[in-house]
Formats: C-alpha cells, sequence, structure tokens
DNA sequence: GGAATTCGTTGGGCTGCCCAACGATATGCG
DNA sequence: CGCATATCGTTGGGCAGCCCAACGAATTCC
C-alpha cells in the first residue's frame, strides 16, 4: 500500500500510523482547546465523566476503566477535588477505598463539556459529509476493536 | 452523529477524537515495539529520515521539517551522533550551522527500519482489506490536510 | 490466624511539546 | 564601514502522559 521506493521521510510520513497520528494531534487539540473554557484537560474530563457514569466508585477502579497510572489518578483527582467537581470520603464497606462522587457543580460542568467536546470535533471532521464521518468511525472501529476491549 | 443521549464516558468514548487516539496510540505501540529491534526511538527514526532525505542539513532546518523543538532535537541527535548513525560538523559556509549528515550505518539502519516500519502497519491495518486501507488513508488525509501543509 | 492481595499514596523515570534565554555568527540597512 | 536585527545551537525551565517500584493500611483467602 506504501511505495517503497519513496525517499525516507516521505515513506514514513506515508505510512497510516504516521496520518492517524497527526489526525489524532489535530483532534487532541481541538478537544483541549474547547475543554480549556471550562478549565479541564482532557484526562480531567475522561475522570469526571466516569466517575458521574460509575456514581462512587473507588480510584483504583476509575484506573482500570480508562487504564490510568493509581499515580495519575491521585493527581487527576486532586485537581478535580479541588475545583469542586468531585468528592472523596471513605468507603465504610472497605476503609481502603475512596468513594469517589460527583458534586452538582460537576454534572453541570460535565453537561457543558460534552456540547464543547462536541463542537470540537464537529471542527475536526468538518469537511467530511455524514456518509464519510460514518464511515471512519466504521473503519476507525475495526481497526481498534481487534485490539482491546473498550 | 454521536448520541447526546448516552452516559458520560460512554459519550467521551463514542467521539472521533477518541477513537482516533486509540488507534493512534495503538499505532505508536506498534511502530515504537517493531523500532525498538534497531534501537530507536520514533521521533530518532524521524529525524534520522530526514537527515537521510534532505542531505546535509542543519539542525534547525530538520527541527522545522519535523516541527521538532530546538532543544528536543539537541537530544535525539546527540543520541543519533552517539550511536555512530549520523554525524555533525560544521558549516564553513556558514559558520553557525551544524551540517548533519547520515553514515552509512545510518543508511544501513534507515533501510531495516523501513521494513519494520511497514511490517508494523501491515499488522496495524490487518483487518482491512486494500480498498479500505486506501478509503481510510483518504478520508484521514481530508481530515489532516486543511489543518496544516505537511 | 497467617499469607497473599488490594487500595491509596509517594517516589522515581522517559518522552513529547512549549517557551525563554544565552553567546556566537550572519545579515540587513544606513 | 557600523550597528541593529535575526538566526543557529545550546542550555534552562515547565507540564502532561505513560510506565514501574515501594510502602503502610486494610481486606480477603485458606
Amino acid at each position: 500500500m506504501t511505495q517503497p521506493g519513496l525517499p525516507p521521510l516521505q515513506h514514513i510520513q506515508s505510512l497510516p500510523s504516521w496520518l492517524v497520528g497527526r489526525v489524532a494531534a489535530k483532534g487532541r487539540g481541538l478537544v483541549a482547546e474547547a475543554l480549556a473554557e471550562e478549565g479541564l484537560k482532557l484526562m480531567q474530563h475522561a475522570v469526571l465523566a466516569a466517575t458521574a457514569e460509575y456514581g462512587p466508585v473507588a480510584q483504583a477502579e476509575l484506573g482500570r476503566r480508562l487504564e490510568v497510572d493509581p499515580k495519575d489518578m491521585v493527581m487527576l483527582l486532586n485537581h478535580l477535588q479541588g475545583m469542586g467537581l468531585v468528592t472523596r470520603s471513605p468507603d465504610p464497606s472497605d476503609r481502603r477505598k475512596n468513594a469517589v462522587t460527583v458534586t452538582a457543580e460537576g454534572l453541570e460542568v460535565l453537561a457543558r463539556c460534552a456540547v464543547l467536546a462536541e463542537r470540537a470535533n464537529e471542527e475536526l471532521l468538518g469537511v467530511l459529509g455524514e456518509e464519510e464521518k460514518a464511515q471512519l468511525m466504521r473503519l476507525l472501529g475495526r481497526v481498534y476493536g481487534p485490539g482491546a476491549a473498550g
């Protein structure tokens, strides 16, 4: 699929891994820029969303869901807690665990972030028609799917 | 395109930016693993390829081509030079510049890396047929294209 | 009841990306 | 020619993402 006759750098830049990396970087940038409006980083947003989705949940559980290192989870939650978006309270049934819960403000921020992230994605795929977007998602899903259970 | 009724985390994970990010991470991993066989990191490989492609070239020029920070370029070239894959010699016509040149060994490594990177990409897109790969590349190219001149 | 495991936390590290400053050198313009 | 301006390589920060190791406290397994 990639011509072997290309000069070295052009060859690398013609590889799917390179192109998908560039697109991912662009997407990251757009979403990050959008979420900055609410003062959230990408991962903080994901953690906040996971907390909202899985109700009161232990840190380690969040880390497993999002594939985030425990060390980093501490910092992420410290920040979210500092912003008043989540709370950490000891789990009475297992005193090792911190039950992480979304606050009312956290839910509000999350709702606004959903709109922002959606808008950023429309900007990312703006040049594609609806049918093409669906096609792209289908192909990417196939590529990613076999690799890991999401 | 993305249903607004989804729970928070599932909503995020249904966004194109998230999916393309996951695929990119998978691609990075596969290529990085492949290049490790030659002792090269992703960026080192790119710098080596750019050096080979643009002959004797100044560091700043390499940095511009690959959008790499000058500080990081120093470290990258230090490593490549330490491995004996490139050389730095003062440019007689402009004594500020370091003329970076690939060595014979650098070219050999580069040739082997091309095969490795190609193989990693075949593994990445293995589940897709040739026509689907081309389709994916076309779509990604359209998405990335308008954002930056490669 | 004692061993093994999990939890949260703290401690490292490496890479990628961004910005600021510096001496040395080159270039532009008067 | 002389001086301001810019570029080059280098060094110095910082921050986020990703990975691994260790620790006390608490829990579970047998």
